[in-house]
Parts: C-alpha cells; sequence; structure tokens
DNA sequence: GCTTGATCTGGAGCTGGCTCCAGGATGCAG
DNA sequence: CTGCATCCTGGAGCCAGCTCCAGATCAAGC
C-alpha cells in the first residue's frame, strides 16, 4: 500500500491540532520547515507527529512554548539540562499553588462572614475589598498569609 | 489648606497604579469618566480611589476586570449576589488548585526517575513526553526506548 | 518669559498562543 | 469536467490587561 503524502492537514489530523497550529509552530520554529513537493506542498516526516505531541504533553504540564524549545534542544543534549529545567517548572507550579491556595483561604473566610451575617445590607465582602487594609479574615491569625497573598498578583 | 484638584495623575499615585491604568478602567467602563475642569482636565471625586483599591485587591483574589465589573454592580444591589460570584470563583480557584496539584504531582515522578535513572543517555521525561499514552506516575520502564526520543527532538 | 512636567485625544503595541481570512493554485471524487 | 477540499503566502485579528506614543495644550516653578 502507497502512503499518501503526510501534508500538513494530514499531519494535523494525526497529531490532533489544528493546521494553523502547525503553520504557527514553523513561524516560530519549533517545526523545521521541510522541504515541498514539486506542487509546492510541505511534505512531512512522520516523526513530526510526535514532536508535535511532544508539545502538546509539555504544555499540559505547564511548560510555554519558549520552555519547550529549551526542553527539545536539551533532548539533544544531557539529561540533567532536562531535569534541571523540570525542577524549575516545578517550583514555579508550587508557588502557584501556594498563591492560589492563600487566595482559596481568604476567599472561603469572606464566604463564612456574609453567610453569618445576618441581613446586613452592607456586604462584607465588598466592605473588605474597599477598606484600605484588606482582612483576610475575622478570624485570628489573618494575617500570616497576606504575604503570600500579595504574592500572587502582578502589577 | 486648600486641596488641589485630584487630577488623573495624583488619583494614579493616590490609588498606586498607572495613569495609563485609569485612562483603560474609563475605556472599559471600570470608572466613570468625571466632569472636566474648564482647562480640560478631568477632576476625580476622592471615591474613586476606593474603587480602583477595590479592582485591584479583587484581581489579587482571581477576579478577571469583568468579573469585578459585576461585583460593582452587584455591590450596590444585594450581597446574595457577591456572595454567589465569590462562590463560583472559589470553586474555579479549586479545580485550578486541583490540576496544578496533579501537574506537579507528574513532574515529580519524571525528575525522581531521572535521578534513578543512572547514567542512561535516554533521557526518561523527553521519552514520557514522546510516548503516546502520556503516564502520570510510574517507577517501572524508565529504560527503553531511544527512537521515540529522537523522533520528538530531531525534526 | 521660559522650561519642565502634567494633561489631553486617539490610536498603536505588547505578551502568548493561536485562529482566521483573502485570493490564488492544486488534488481528488463523482 | 465540475466542484469542492486542500494547499499556498502573508497578513490581520483575538483575548486580557495594560502600556506607550505623537502632537497639542496648559499649569506651575524659577
Amino acid at each position: 500500500m502507497t502512503q499518501r503524502p503526510l501534508t500538513i492537514g494530514r499531519l494535523a489530523k494525526a497529531a490532533e491540532v489544528n493546521v494553523e497550529t502547525i503553520r504557527y509552530y514553523q513561524r516560530v520554529g519549533l517545526i523545521v520547515e521541510p522541504l515541498k513537493s514539486l506542487e509546492g506542498f510541505r511534505v512531512y516526516s512522520s516523526e513530526v507527529i510526535n514532536r508535535i505531541r511532544f508539545i502538546k504533553r509539555a504544555q499540559k504540564l505547564g511548560f510555554s512554548l519558549q520552555d519547550i524549545a529549551h526542553l527539545l534542544e536539551s533532548g539533544e543534549g544531557h539529561c540533567n539540562d532536562v531535569r534541571e529545567q523540570a525542577e524549575v517548572k516545578l517550583k514555579q507550579i508550587e508557588v502557584q499553588i501556594k498563591d492560589l491556595q492563600s487566595i482559596r483561604k481568604t476567599l472561603k473566610n469572606l464566604i463564612s462572614e456574609c453567610n453569618t451575617g445576618g441581613e446586613s445590607e452592607c456586604c462584607p465582602i465588598v466592605q473588605s475589598l474597599t477598606e484600605n487594609s484588606a482582612r483576610t479574615s475575622t478570624k485570628k491569625g489573618a494575617g500570616a498569609n497576606r504575604q503570600d497573598f500579595t504574592s500572587a498578583t502582578k502589577y
């Protein structure tokens, strides 16, 4: 059976991405542009399928396309480089988790205040957001996570 | 002491944001454009300072500007609406935390495989990202196949 | 009076990761 | 042969949330 040439459309289907995504990856250098057929169509090696899948999986782990470009470079070099990048990413993820946990705590406190606040016309959430010093809780020990909390935001 | 009019620059300082941010908030309707002085300068009410701080604090809790527009509307209405929005956001945050925790787990496993993998030329992280079925955790099978490795990194 | 700095309008540019479009050439099925 | 799908190039648009710019006007300090 003669295989049909792996054109961009078929590649896209095989790798489960949009054709435009492939073109985009070419533009930014994540995929090398292949030779063209006589008719001017790009014909891909089937290994590109794996490369695209690699990219997509790495994205799911929180790597940016730039990160991934480095990963792919390192992949040709030594394991240590890759592991190092993974460790950096792991640390970033852990910071994100902490920030979000702190946000969650604040939101929970605000919501519970709201529930217990009776029928006051003055919403404790709105109040808290308006006040000069943001409180994270009315229960004691609220100040502890204030720093993590601010680190969640980029001005 | 006669107060100088609260122009956009002084407002920006007071609220600790960029002048352009205020203009932007006006453009998208988060801040109502105030009347202008005879010279054509906008003069703000000091309450706008609180409004901007509100916005900034809500952003730190993960609300988008659109969310915040709703919050500000609701704030003028009833507490229940605000609490509901906070609860929705809380759920979103919790999903994000779970996702990140799962990513963290995967990364940790990959890194530890890498550490125990000895001096294999074949990086288990790269392999794992290349394989057809993404594994999220496993200790065995970190050895095999050089083909996947090259197929992701070559093209 | 001159200089510096703040303000105005409006529009463009930035980041990341796509996604879409126009207009033309080609491949394939009926 | 016709018609539609697919391909090409190149450039624009989209999201959010700003940020910056040009060129004009105006205010405040020395």
